[in-house]
DNA sequence: AGCGTGATCTTT
DNA sequence: AAGATCACGCTG
């Protein structure tokens, strides 16, 4: 199956978030281990008026990664427990990013099951803290690229308009408003939506 | 519905 | 230096 190239990431991030939607995400660990995931779930960061988004005041030691080029990941530590994945989007020295929210299990299953503590499988990606800890990624893979070995992201048929869900993002306060989170319809892989 | 957990950011 | 917040997950 074709890689997506630099040219995919290079969509303005609202329709990025969308296109994501269906793709495979591939993590390639030492010892042959390849882990794949089907993203069902992104939000979208970008701009200065999105109060939600970490860059939205401009540049920081945490989120100076969101500047780099599209196809970057920037993975962030948050609640002292959680490593949460985003994919750069946006040219370089523009910030914005998608955050991977959710995903369903297809290859490796058995992996995941070991790093989750569960063998159910709609609760091993479904939550963005869930779905790192199942691919075992941490800041040690903050500014990688999806473009080498270890990360990349193969294509797959777009996911039909009629079948994506739009809603608001979760847990955040800021910028309730923007209605910049995307899901596939009815897949029970996607995260719960927390209250409040 | 409540809490752990620790880095980051804002305010003093 | 201190306080608030936080793109969450788990228990109950």
């Amino acid at each position: 199956m074709e890689r997506l190239e630099q040219q995919f990431y290079e969509l303005p991030t609202l329709e990025l978030a969308e296109k994501l939607l269906g793709k495979i995400f591939v993590r390639t660990l030492p010892g042959n281990i390849q882990l794949k995931g089907k993203i069902v779930e992104t939000e979208a960061y970008f701009g200065n008026m999105d109060e939600a988004c970490h860059a939205w005041r401009g540049k920081t030691a945490r989120n100076h990664v969101m500047f780099q080029k599209p196809g970057t990941l920037y993975i962030f530590f948050t609640y002292g427990n959680h490593y949460l994945l985003n994919i750069v989007s946006e040219p370089e020295n523009i910030p914005g990013a998608v955050l991977i929210r959710a995903m369903e299990p297809v290859e490796g299953e058995l992996f995941m099951q070991e790093k989750r503590g569960t063998n159910l499988s709609t609760n091993l990606m479904s939550g963005p803290g869930k779905l790192t800890r199942a691919l075992a990624i941490d800041c040690s893979n903050n500014e990688q690229t999806l473009f080498g070995e270890e990360f990349f992201i193969e294509n797959a048929a777009s996911v039909p308009e009629h079948l994506i869900g739009t809603s608001s993002r979760v847990g955040i306060s800021k910028s309730r408003e923007l209605q910049w989170r995307k899901f596939i319809l009815n897949n029970p892989h996607v995260s719960k939506v927390r209250v409040g």
